[in-house]
DNA sequence: GTATTCAGGACATTTAGTATCCAGGTTATG
DNA sequence: CATAACCTGGATACTAAATGTCCTGAATAC
């Protein structure tokens, strides 16, 4: 799996925390120490994918762009590691007895069944689990954090 | 995911309708077209996981280590891919705001926690069904194949 | 002894992940 | 309008991992 994903969910939660102001992607890599040029590639892809809007220009920089109850884990997921399955079915029954060319062995395959059966499982969970999920979590358990994040992002307007 | 799960998933239900007799890497391989040498790493690594036994010398080959209703296909993921999560968490935290650099923070993190525990559904799912459980439902749907399996092994000797 | 086969290290090749840079477009501000 | 800040996306380089091949050595049946 993408690193960016754990970049882009740290990201997503710090700016659950700045909502109404828009956060420059140099100041969401500054926050971890990330490379600006590379976050700022998953930050696009988030926003490609609904779920961050971005500004140009001055005073610019990144967005929810939804309530974070209706950002999953899974949708970040998605939008940085892309829609494939782990498991890649590469269809090895075309080559062995019985084949049929125009079987879709992903679909009919006893194994691909399963290994799809699994990651459907994992799927569901991480759907089920928001970026509010995750922040509320926080807060419970440190209570301070949204407020020492926003400070972060201000001291590091540099 | 190494693409060699999947071999070795066919592999190990082929295995198990042709038990009492060893089977060499080279008929493996030749049951799916696939390359021999590059397939043999991935039988000696389930034999190192002590899913297969091998015998050297002529007549030799690999069998199945124990009966396929004990093993599992995580058996086979972990025995392939390694034990590792597919989300790795680099502790990015460690360089944000309040980082105590002796905390495992792959514990105590939120999203680290989350993340684990949609895997750790995905594996539940693949510990719940053995190589036994797939070759019955083959055989369920196409009755032949055991039959099949045995004799395109027989007649791969060349 | 010889042929067959597995074990495993040493490569070579290909692909994917990580990272940087730049040229072009957008927007706030003075 | 001019400028500076900022995002967009393509091009490119670097690195690591997956994929694939080859060869030597050890085990074993005959
Ligand atoms: S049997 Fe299933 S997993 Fe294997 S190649 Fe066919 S479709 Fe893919
Ligand atoms: S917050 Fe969690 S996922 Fe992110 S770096 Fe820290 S431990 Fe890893």
């Amino acid at each position: 799996m993408n690193e960016g994903v754990e970049w882009a969910m740290h990201s997503c939660v710090n700016l659950s925390w700045a909502a109404g102001e828009a956060v420059t992607a140099k100041r969401l890599a500054a926050f971890y120490n990330l490379p600006t040029a590379y976050l700022n590639k998953q930050l696009q892809a988030l926003t490609r994918a609904g779920i961050l809007t971005s500004v140009s220009g001055p005073k610019g920089g990144f967005q929810l762009a939804r309530d974070p109850r209706n950002i999953s884990l899974l949708d970040i997921v998605v939008a940085i590691d892309g829609p494939d399955d782990a498991f890649r079915c590469t269809e090895i029954l075309k080559e062995g007895p019985g084949a049929d060319a125009r079987a879709d062995y992903t679909k009919i395959c006893v194994i691909s069944q399963a290994m799809r059966g699994a990651e459907l499982t994992y799927r569901r969970e991480l759907a089920s689990r928001s970026i509010a999920d995750i922040a509320d979590e926080v807060v419970r358990r440190t209570p301070a954090a949204p407020d020492d994040t926003r400070n972060r992002f201000a001291n590091l307007k540099s």
